[in-house]
DNA sequence: AGTGCCGGGTC
DNA sequence: GACCCGGCACT
């Protein structure tokens, strides 16, 4: 989520660009993924790279987008304030972020600005509900910085409305209050993210329970599913030409919806539910399959691959075990949200482990079925990260296997910073194809951590890691089409960024093949001549006139005559009565087989 | 040329 | 489906 502002102020110590972050300064990135059917996805990044001293990082921009930016990229931003530069020059200082959508990042006004803990204050930009397309949002709370030398001095005050209104910025404060701001900032984030999804189908009523980061997945997700609900093919893709797809309107978030949101931010098993619930254009075979869907929660951290099966338990892993607390408390700031990330698994496979995320395997599975290959099809380059990308790289791709086999896919969000480490976190989200498609997504970046903290959030690639998903940005939007299907197999190797971009692995559904292609190549229609020709058959007094290896080109699916004598040797002409019928009718015997 | 039988037509 | 037959490949 760069802004101009955070550009021009390059100056003042904050520079947005991988050049700066590899200076040591602050990089802010962020991606602006959207989708046909109005729905834009979007992750966001923040990397803060410290080279010398301290973080110089005083926030950045929160932006969103809203139905007009979709829309209409070329409008100018009516909410004023800081508008991005152009978006070509946008594009170029973020494009290491994997997708810089250039009209769909605006900068939000200061009234709509969320301040912290009142994640609820997302509900309307500037009266204005968020409505249909949307969006991105891009939640970084970057604490302030508590180093002037670093901080223009526009930047340094607390986020009171003229700040706000100055650069859309949130101050970060240093230290990072463990509890009371954290969670509401955690809450903010989350609230910004789930509003960024289309509420189509957003459903009120699913508001029982659910982590912060569940609901914002579930958020994405919905809105994952009305892009999807406004393909109308089945190979259902998000697809930037869909952007203004009128026959999805999105109704206006509703309180209920925000409510139900908020309420739901204390379970945590809300989310098979909610999944359950939505996605309603999918067939009643991947309903089905969801009810063998689990959500698991798996640790981000670098080198720990630690899965658990609730939220509270990975939280207090995280707390435990990465964050040095005490796990016994319950106090949280919220921070461990985003060091884990869920994953749905199929309980079916799950036995499998996640160490056979692999891509299938001929010996088991036979080969994969006949999903095109991402060599195969075209599709638009990966997303190219720069060092800087990298570091804090968020993607979502869709991944469309072919017919049955379409899932639907990944996505994930959130960014958050940590002040006194910088750490950036991210939630990522991976939704589990129908029909034994298995994937997993997650989102990997690294971190630079402030003051030689070794934190580092990488999270670990599974086996069979797809390459980062296409990107699509034609037109100069940010538009993340992965619409190619995903050749698993091949990608573990050629993706370069082995810390950058989510990566997505999938083992094929469980198709029987009979035997490895190589084997079938005499498969063929077996008449009932060949069927007489058993390996047995020993002819008499006769040389074995055909040889199956050695088929003759001309006769092609004429089969090889057989080596019994038939009705007319036998009977001769003076018995045809005496001959088989399909002797009689000049067919294949059926009384003297071979 | 003889044989086997495929493919097609007719009933 | 039964029956017939032209035609081809093969021996």
């Amino acid at each position: 989520m760069t802004s101009k502002r955070l550009l021009d102020e390059s100056a003042g110590g904050v520079r947005v660009s991988s050049a700066a972050v590899q200076a040591g300064n602050v990089a802010l990135t962020g991606h602006c993924i959207r989708y046909g059917g109005g729905v834009t996805a979007m992750d966001c990044g923040i990397t803060s790279a410290r080279r010398k001293g301290p973080m110089t990082v005083d926030g950045f921009d929160t932006k969103m987008l809203d139905k007009g930016s979709l829309q209409d990229p070329g409008k100018a931003n009516p909410l004023g304030g800081n508008h991005f530069a152009s978006g070509r020059e946008k594009h170029h200082n973020k494009k290491k972020m994997g997708c810089a959508g250039e009209e769909d990042e605006r900068e939000v006004p200061p009234a709509v600005v969320l301040k912290r803990g009142s994640p609820t204050h997302r509900q309307t930009l500037n009266g204005q509900r968020q409505e249909n397309h949307v969006h991105l949002e891009c939640v970084a709370l970057l604490r302030r910085s508590q180093e002037p030398r670093c901080r223009p001095p526009s930047r340094v005050a607390d986020p009171s409305p003229d700040e706000l209104h100055a650069s859309s910025h949130i101050p970060v404060p240093r230290n990072r209050n463990p509890s009371g701001h954290a969670d509401k900032e955690v809450m903010a984030a989350t609230v910004l993210s789930t509003l960024s999804t289309s509420p189509l189908v957003l459903n009120a009523s699913s508001g029982a329970s659910g982590s912060v980061p569940e609901a914002a997945s579930r958020g994405w997700k919905e809105s994952l599913s009305a892009s999807y609900s406004s393909s109308t093919s089945g190979n259902w893709s998000w697809d930037a030409s869909d952007q203004s797809v009128p026959s999805t309107p999105s109704p206006p978030l509703s309180n209920d919806v925000i409510k139900s949101f908020l309420l739901s931010s204390q379970g945590e098993d809300s989310i098979e539910e909610a999944e359950s619930t939505h996605f309603p254009f999918e067939d009643p075979i991947p309903r089905k399959r969801k009810n063998s869907m689990k959500v698991m929660f798996k640790c981000l951290w670098k080198n720990c691959d630690k899965v658990l099966s609730t939220s509270s338990g990975i939280q207090r892993h995280i707390r435990t075990m990465h964050l040095g607390r005490n796990g016994d408390s319950d106090l949280s700031d919220g921070e461990e949200d985003f060091y884990y990330s869920e994953i749905e698994v199929n309980v079916d496979t799950l036995s499998e482990g996640l160490s056979n995320l692999t891509p299938t395997s001929p010996t088991t599975a036979g080969p994969p079925p006949v999903f095109p290959l991402a060599s195969d099809v075209p599709r638009s380059e990966p997303a190219h990260m720069s060092p800087l990308s990298q570091s804090a790289p968020s993607t979502l791709c869709h991944i469309r296997t072919d017919h049955a086999y379409q899932v639907a896919l990944v996505f994930f969000a959130l960014v958050y910073v940590c002040p006194e480490s910088l750490l950036v976190a991210r939630s990522a989200r991976v939704t589990r194809g129908v029909a034994g498609t298995r994937w997993c997504a997650h989102v990997s970046g690294g971190v630079a951590p402030a003051g030689g903290s070794p934190m580092q959030l990488t999270s670990p690639r599974p086996l069979g890691c797809a390459p980062p998903p296409e990107r699509c940005e034609e037109q100069g939007s940010a538009v993340f089409q992965a619409t190619a299907p995903v050749n698993i197999p091949s990608v573990s190797s050629e993706l370069p960024h082995s810390q950058s971009a989510i990566s997505v692995s999938w083992q094929s559904p469980p198709v029987i093949f009979k035997g490895p292609p190589g084997a079938v190549t005499h498969i063929r229609t077996v008449s009932n001549g060949e069927k007489r020709q058993p390996a047995t058959h020993t002819p008499i007094g006769k040389t074995h006139a055909t040889n199956m290896s050695t088929p003759k080109p001309t006769t092609g699916t004429r089969k090889p005559r057989g080596e019994a004598k038939k009705c007319r040797k036998v009977y001769g002409m003076e018995k045809k009565d005496l001959w088989c019928t399909a002797c009689r009718w000049k067919k294949a015997c059926q009384r003297f087989t071979d």
